[in-house]
DNA sequence: TCGATAGTAAACAGACCGGTATATTTTCCA
DNA sequence: TGGAAAATATACCGGTCTGTTTACTATCGA
């Protein structure tokens, strides 16, 4: 809605893309597949989406914002920062545990499409920025060391989505969280009022 | 040569499928596209691999392969554990400074292969567990806390890689290296000055 | 009532997919 | 030197790929 105007045929297609994308890859599913399965025709597709290309786009922009509206509802009821930081740990272990897991979109979809500019893989980039960000936040609650903390987390939460997708097993969560967990301060009580 | 005989025509196609593969993802590239650049006829193609699945577990094993004798050259001359650990980051952040880097040859290749049961998985999980195993034997001369540490060590190479692959820098694998540092004791033999 | 919007249905285009069949040439060695 | 085996060239198979075209229909607001 925000700047493609789309009507019901596009959400469905949206809606199923994201299925077969996720679980299939992206040059596994092709268009007539994605159409079919939505119950809309091709035409309806191609008017909602104008390629294959930008239907590409939409679905991870799409995942990085339920990913957003995720972290926001999982983390709006935590006080303290570092619990915020585990709890995101936690949230990934669980999603891991699901049997649709399948690693993470995002690099699935980098290692698809090789072209550095292509444009999905900006959105790519867009995301995990913006999970870097978000733990940087937290980290900057909690402590006031440099940047190294937040790039070394991200590493840890990057690392554990890998190893558990290729090995399908939520015991890197478990890993890296039990490794967050000794990286982080805790809580200064609430007095650190750095911001 | 080991349980595939294959002629001239194999290691051409062998070495065109291996850096085709890599540069421009499995499903992107075709039978014939491979023929053509290795300079051979899609008969001797399919005489030597039998079907592109085999010919794609073929590429991962060399690719496998490769890295053993790579850490086996790089590690030879370095005698204490810890540095040999160093020296491994330190070679995947050389390799990740090269115009033909695009990531973990493996993860991509998992990414594309959604198929738990898929062979090409099988070799994706043996490296995984080759290098997981090295880091582990070199922790081991170091140190004789439990499984932890190289796991995690292995949190951050991976993270490293698809982090270095994804945003095309070198400077994860310096964050990853210098948190490595971190966390491994001192040589126990001749404690002497840190690098 | 008009006309824009959004959709359906179905065929088509041209390229490419993995894989095979057939026939010809080259190689090697008994 | 003869002949089997291996490598080669070339054409072909049915199917799928992204994307387009044409023709028709339902809805709804001005």
């Amino acid at each position: 809605m925000a700047r493609t105007a789309r009507g019901g045929a596009g959400s469905k297609v949206l809606e199923t893309a994201h299925r077969l994308f996720y679980r299939e890859g992206i040059h596994a599913v092709g268009v007539d597949t994605i159409a079919a399965e939505a119950g809309v025709t091709k035409t309806a597709l191609y008017s909602n989406f104008g390629s294959k290309a930008q239907l590409v786009v939409s679905y991870l922009r799409e995942r990085d914002r339920l990913w957003q509206a995720e972290i926001d509802r999982i983390t709006a009821s935590i006080d303290s920062p570092r619990e915020r930081v585990l709890a995101v740990f936690d949230a990934y272990e669980a999603w891991s545990a699901r049997d649709r897991f399948r690693g993470c979109a995002f690099v699935n979809a980098a290692a698809e499409l090789p072209r550095p500019d292509d444009p999905a893989r900006e959105v790519v980039r867009h995301h995990k920025s913006a999970v870097r960000g978000y733990l940087a936040r937290q980290v900057d609650l909690l402590c006031e060391p440099g940047p190294e903390l937040p790039a070394r987390l991200m590493l840890l939460l990057e690392g554990a989505v890998v190893t558990s997708g290729i090995e399908r097993s939520a015991e890197p969560f478990r890993v890296a969280r039990g490794f967050a967990e000794s990286l982080l301060p805790p809580d200064a009580s609430e007095q650190s009022a750095e911001r």
